[in-house]
DNA sequence: AATCTATTTGGCTATTTTACCAAATAGACG
DNA sequence: CGTCTATTTGGTAAAATAGCCAAATAGATT
C-alpha cells in the first residue's frame, strides 16, 4: 500500500472514528431532525454537559456538524447530512446477522 | 433517553465501531473487489499477520465480512456490501470540509 | 463594572485499542 | 507420524479515548 492510498484511507477512518460512539450517533440522529443547543443535548443525553460538549467538538473538528452562536447558546446543526445513510446499512448488517443467528437455532 | 434507544445506538456504535481503522477500511474496499485471504491481504497491507488477523476478526464478529477455510487458506469475503456506501458520503465529508477551507483561504 | 449563564478547556483516572512477538492450532502432505 | 504452512490466540507495552470535576471564557443582563 503507497502513501497516498495510506493516507486516503487514514483521512476517511478520521470521520468514520467521530461517529463510532453511541452518545455521537445520538447526536447526529438528533440533528437530523433540526438544530439543537448544548444544553437541550446534554439533557437528553443526561451525561456531564463538558462530555457532550467534547462529543460535538469531536463531531465538529471532522466537519460532520457545525455550530453557530446565538446568545448565549451555540447551535448545532448537520453539515453534511448523508451520514444518515449510515444508519439504513448498519441496520442491515444487525438483520443480516439476527436471519443469520436465526437460522442456526433452528438447525439446531 | 431510555433504555431502549440507547441499546439502539450502542449497537450501531459497535458496527461503526469495527469500520474505524485505515487498515480495516482498506480490508473492506479490497474485499469489494473480491475473496482474498489473510497473506493476500497481510502483504498489501504490510502489518504482522497477527495484526492483519486480529483486524478481520473484529470485522467478522460484527458480521460485516464472513470467512471461509480453503485448504490451508482462510478466504475472507464481504458479507454486507452495502457498507462501501459509507465511502461515498465520507468523501463529501471531506468535499464540503476542502471547499470551506479553501473559500477561507480565499478571503484572506 | 459586577454578575449570571451557556459552553469550552484542562487535568486526571480508568478503560479500550493497537501493534508486535512468541506460542498454539488446524489441516495438508511427505 | 512428523513436519510444514496459514492462521489464530495470548501476552504486553504504548497510545488513544471517555468521563467527570473544577476552572476558564464569552457574552448577556443588571
Amino acid at each position: 500500500m503507497d502513501r497516498k492510498k495510506q493516507a486516503l484511507f487514514e483521512a476517511r477512518a478520521r470521520i468514520i472514528k467521530a461517529m463510532a460512539h453511541p452518545t455521537r450517533l445520538f447526536i447526529v440522529d438528533e440533528l437530523s431532525r433540526g438544530q439543537r443547543c448544548v444544553y437541550e443535548l446534554t439533557e437528553m443525553i443526561g451525561a456531564d454537559t463538558s462530555t457532550v460538549s467534547k462529543h460535538l467538538s469531536v463531531l465538529k473538528n471532522v466537519g460532520i456538524i457545525a455550530d453557530e452562536k446565538r446568545g448565549l447558546e451555540v447551535y448545532y446543526r448537520l453539515r453534511v447530512p448523508c451520514v444518515l445513510n449510515f444508519f439504513s446499512c448498519v441496520e442491515s448488517v444487525i438483520r443480516t446477522t439476527a436471519k443469520e443467528q436465526m437460522a442456526l437455532i433452528k438447525k439446531s
